[in-house]
DNA sequence: TACTGCGACGAAAACGTTTTCGTGTTGAAA
DNA sequence: TTTCAACACGAAAACGTTTTCGTCGCAGTA
């Protein structure tokens, strides 16, 4: 177990000063070739990389991004890590993944570790809790400490920075809108609870749908889930004895929670009802029937991300600073747990 | 936008020196006690939080450890990466997610990147074409610079480090002679290529079970898949006109597309056929019929692998070393695509 | 008065780099 | 012979900490 290579002990071995030999390394005109050569070989030879650390405390820059995420076991947002971790891997970044388990104050403290000087910079989807708390003290201390911040999917409207969303209200119409044509008249939604921007945002697109349409809205079919736990209880009894002919979940497992459901009671799906998720996961793809689905393009979310970080990283600060909000395009992707079009 | 707080510019600001302020932050008795307080509440007040860079390089350790996963779109993985982070978190360490994408090359590169100082260990399961190959020298190397090693899941026997698996074997045999129990005769094994090694462990348990019950192993009966993608058609071929009463599948995802099939010919799981798979996903609990699976506990293999390394990192590299084999117990979690005992 | 001891603080090294600014040795021009 | 570039290299500061080892002043003691 050699203790790992240093300049100064290639310099000591070498008898030349710690200055030549990190300037050898780095092909500079000022060190004679001989000496040069010499110096690269041996460090090629030992196998010699620089020291990380060291290197970050220097330039005053890590190389590094962190992204904090609500949970993990979740394909959407294993998407947008691939995606992250892909552009920036591309650019020479490391990336630093953290998990808030939805938790405010996890989330708090993870933004702590990686914003004393860990990380450049960070993406985030905020925890279910600080959407609820609407306490975002955080995300402005470190932003006005110089770290950018790329907030994505789950967002906030007053905190000024880059943001990459998708146009819920648009997937959420679209949804809707297709189930209309498909001759659904009593389209109910299996929402979550308001203070997920993205629930109430594809609860928006559902009602314009509606209205555009002539369809009265009617809030008996409008479900607001809170705990993921009791979703299919939930779900079950508030389909019972409903007449719907459509069904728009704001997520793949409510949607499959509803077809179970729905042929629990004898009904077919999608003869009988039409049901169309949201988020494009494994679940979607191979449940039987394979489900109609609004696709976030999670992937794409995390390399827009990727890029307007470190974009804005490695520009000047001087240069005029805006900030971007990117709308990735939702796509609606038919299956077979809707009836073809008439 | 302040340029972030360091000692120096409090002990300016305070007309102390840099020793004093560093000292009265972490109470030393040496400093008097109206200074000290007067440094903490300056400090509090503008929120000073110490640079985790420097202290890495003072400290030589950089309290992060690495997991290098082959993919994580794969829910077993994500819940692996929720364990290591879980156990990580309380005992103060920071985790690096990198994705090796499954490629060599993209391992090694990782890797280098982690041991250049970035972290203090790594906790890694193999990228399927690393086993193919059965180059390790980028492990040796990193064992050889006293970085500690944890390897899951996708493992090898000759390294020389800490390892983290399940019982492969017993698994698999499981649930063969569930299978058999349930009066299955003529049992059908869809399995990955050898190289994998958990494809080959787990085979290697299917043929236990079967010999040890007097029933002839039957080639034919015998399914090794190469590719992911093209997964679903070699099964649905596989499976074509062979008469099997029982299916054992080394992940949910060939369990599935082995369901179909079957319906797809007509026939009833679990009426004519059962089907276990391996791996406990979102897929296995949410399919209908649900799927009998060999869940692996993912969660428990990332809090062992996260602990072990964590272990060694604490611990004087003197005191005696020796390399530990923690082997997680796989359970048989009983759903709807087995018939019932008999 | 001279010495000792102690309380309170500062200087400086160290971690591993990069970079600026010397500095000493050449060889050639004056 | 002197002078001056050019060349090849080294010393030292800096990044932000922690920690060891002074040092200074003052009170107490002999």
């Amino acid at each position: 177990m050699k203790p790992k290579l240093t300049l100064k002990k290639i310099a000591k071995e070498l008898d030349v000063s710690i200055s030549t030999v990190s300037k050898a390394l780095r092909d500079s005109p000022e060190i004679g070739e001989e000496t040069r050569e010499k110096i690269k070989a041996f460090a090629k030879h030992y196998n010699y990389k620089p020291n990380n650390i060291a290197l970050s405390l220097k330039n005053r820059k890590t190389k590094t991004i962190g992204i904090i995420i609500p949970e993990i076991v979740h394909h959407f947002f294993t998407t947008v890590i691939s995606g992250v971790e892909k552009v920036a891997n591309e650019m020479g970044y490391n990336v630093f993944v953290c998990l808030s388990d939805n938790s405010f104050d996890k989330e708090v403290l993870n933004m702590e570790m990686l914003a004393n000087g860990s990380t450049d910079g960070f993406i985030l989807s905020l925890a279910k809790e600080t959407m609820q708390k609407g306490d975002y003290h955080h995300l402005v201390e470190a932003i006005n400490q110089g770290m950018p911040l790329v907030l994505f999917d789950r967002v906030v409207d007053d905190i000024a920075c880059d943001k990459v969303i998708i146009d819920d209200v648009t997937g959420g119409k679209k949804a809707v809108e297709y189930l209309i044509e498909c001759g659904c008249k009593n389209i109910a939604l299996i929402s979550t609870v308001d203070y997920v921007s993205v629930g109430k945002l594809r609860t928006h697109g559902y009602k314009q749908a509606l209205v555009e349409n002539n369809i009265e809205i009617n809030e008996d079919l409008i479900l607001k889930i809170e705990e993921m736990e009791d979703s299919e209880a939930e779900i079950e009894q508030f389909l019972r004895n409903k007449k719907v002919d459509g069904v728009f979940a704001v997520n793949e497992h409510f949607a499959i929670s509803a077809i179970k459901t729905i042929q629990e009671q004898g009904k077919k799906v999608p003869e009988d009802v039409s049901v169309i998720g949201f988020t494009d996961g494994e679940l979607s793809k191979r449940f039987i029937p394979s489900l109609t689905t609004v696709s976030q393009h999670g992937m794409r979310m995390g390399e827009e991300s990727a890029r307007l970080l470190i974009e804005k990283l490695e520009r000047t600060p001087s240069e005029d600073d805006y900030y971007k909000t990117i709308i990735v395009e939702t796509e609606l992707v038919t299956r077979n747990s809707t009836k073809s079009k008439k």
